[in-house]
DNA sequence: TTGTATGCGTTATCAA
DNA sequence: TTGATAACGCATACAA
């Protein structure tokens, strides 16, 4: 009946290389570590070959215990179901497994309750390095980190003095959306966006509000929901039912913006012609809703390399990084179709 | 300058609680698992203050080393951006640390050579079991792990003998959306599916041949395309421009649905009432998409329990465990809109 | 250039 | 019921 192949065994140990090799233990941890001292090259062949021939690898727990480190990075985020968060997910771990690090995520579902437990989790198991993607709700866990590893927090928004930071310019990102839309002529320019954690400021928001005040606009069309699909279709329901109504509609995430669209669609609005969008995030998801959604885009990639070399220097005492986020132009806004606003995809 | 809060401490060992609490390690370790020796409820009660007072947390290396578990799943998959795959990474690790275990990822983005490394970083890192949620393009990931680790493959496509496995029934799913669409009258269903590796058989083609051969209506209609919503956008064009373009569409995912959706939209064509679509997943994206896919969903949660169970109790010598899919009918394959068709969510 | 020997923090055996 | 102690597999200080 076994369906699982043969027996399992104990797998070859650094001492069983250096008995083959008939050299000391020692001798092959240089080899492997390439110091802190050298070896003959006759002797350090033998041991290569000792290792190919028995199929050595370290085992990687009595390294962590040794050294001290795991080479694991614990990231602490909402919820990977989420484009956005898992587009970042994805980008972490490339940039972590470039440097031979790998990942443990932890999801806090926005539970302050679970953001500590996972968080200690985390601790537990020995993570290098901690990062954050995610607005804290509970106190301790500012403090529980604080001073076992060391963490940087992707964000602006929150209080970021606590932590070391990198992060997208949201509010550089919210002018670019803006200064968009009142490009295309239109003066009543709704917000619909998610809530924050008390005391957090977003900086979509204050963005937003900035633009709109220099052309002398008034920026009072908002509505705070979820950070959810659902949250921007009730958003934009609330906002349309309003005694003015805007002609375009700022989303503080593509989540967001996709709820939005489907309202439009609900109600039998044309979107662009009837209310433009403009939406925030630039995960793929945005690319193939219908109208495709101009977006602004993080910058994935760049964001999570600084973070986790940060992370891996361990050098954590540094200024705030905050990277500039990029207007993509597809169709939601008004602009005419180029051509390639469609059909295109990362993978 | 420095930010980062005081000097990292070394933390306590099981050696300062023994200390503490005037006992031998053992007695304390004896206290923390419970076993395997009893210990005198007044000893307990000191080992347990000392362990509070010094904020004792075990070391995982050292458990992991001298236990030779790490607690660790390795789930091996194509890319987590996937909304696919990052639901079911999300319901894994649910399961997973329902059962005090962490999941590691190992993305392979489809590449043979990544796959093996991957899996070979996983192994190094001393998981305790492996699930593999992904055709495997590299023959030597089948072997690989197959003596060290037990391994649940979560997929019934492809080469199921040759591990334990736990999936969603893909026929019977297939079926579901076949026999709805021929309730619909539908007489011309197209087939837009992605491509697997040589070897494999997709099932989602079987259930759907046999649905149509059952009420004599030819299965010729079918794209082979990306798994994405770029590889439905073409596979929905090329199936558009032939001569007997279909009325109905069966699609191999809801990101290749998403991308059908987009193909009908430029083309003018509504759905459902000029192509009706049916998709495959049932992942939140489905729902809010214009109109709402009616869609196959998958068991996500049941399948994951029982694969992390069956790794966890370590006897994978266990009969295929094939779990039946859902239909959850909404707008896109013309049934009247039920009220609830959107605006409701995950989170 | 190589070998010996110690300790990382736990667990569990064996004796008391 | 408790204590001493030997591994687990590796990295390195120190001696040769």
């Amino acid at each position: 009946m076994s369906r699982q192949g043969r027996v399992r065994r104990r797998p070859p140990t650094l001492q069983d290389v250096a008995r083959l090799a008939g050299v000391s233990t020692a001798v092959v941890s240089y080899v492997i570590n390439d110091g802190p001292r050298g070896v003959a090259p006759a002797t350090r062949e033998r041991v290569l070959d000792a290792i190919e021939t028995l199929g050595y690898r370290p085992n990687s727990s009595a390294r962590a215990l040794r050294r001290g480190a795991t080479h694991l990075i614990g990231v602490l985020l909402p919820d990977i179901v989420n484009p956005f968060h898992a587009e970042f997910v994805a980008a972490l771990d490339n940039a972590a497994a470039a440097r031979q690090y790998s990942i443990l995520l932890a999801t806090t579902h926005h539970d302050p309750e679970r953001e500590y437990s996972m968080l200690a989790n985390l601790l537990d198991r020995g993570i290098d390095g901690l990062l954050i993607l995610t607005y804290l709700y509970d106190r301790r866990s500012y403090t529980a980190a604080a001073d076992r590893v060391p963490r940087v927090m992707i964000d602006e928004s929150s209080m970021g003095r606590l932590s070391p930071l990198v992060g997208p310019d949201l509010r550089q990102g919210a002018e670019l959306a803006a200064s968009h839309l009142i490009g295309h002529g239109h003066t009543r320019i709704g917000f619909v966006t998610g809530a924050l954690p008390g005391g957090s400021v977003d900086f979509r928001r204050i963005g937003w509000e900035s633009v709109l005040g220099g052309h002398g606009l008034t920026a009072s069309l908002v509505e705070t929901t979820e950070w959810s699909r659902a949250g921007g279709y009730e958003g934009a329901r609330r906002l349309l039912d309003r005694a003015d109504p805007p002609t375009a509609i700022f989303a503080g995430s593509d989540l967001i913006a996709v709820g939005v669209l489907q309202a439009l669609h609900e109600r039998g609005l044309d979107c662009p012609g009837d209310i433009a969008v403009i939406s925030f995030d630039g995960t793929t998801e945005s690319q193939f809703s219908w109208p495709p959604l101009t977006t602004v885009r993080h910058p994935f990639e760049a964001i999570s390399t600084a973070a986790v070399d940060t992370l891996i220097s361990g050098d954590t005492d540094v200024e705030p990084r905050i990277l500039p986020m990029e207007l993509i132009v597809r169709q939601s806004c008004g602009c005419p179709p180029s051509g390639d606003g469609s059909a295109r995809e990362g993978t």
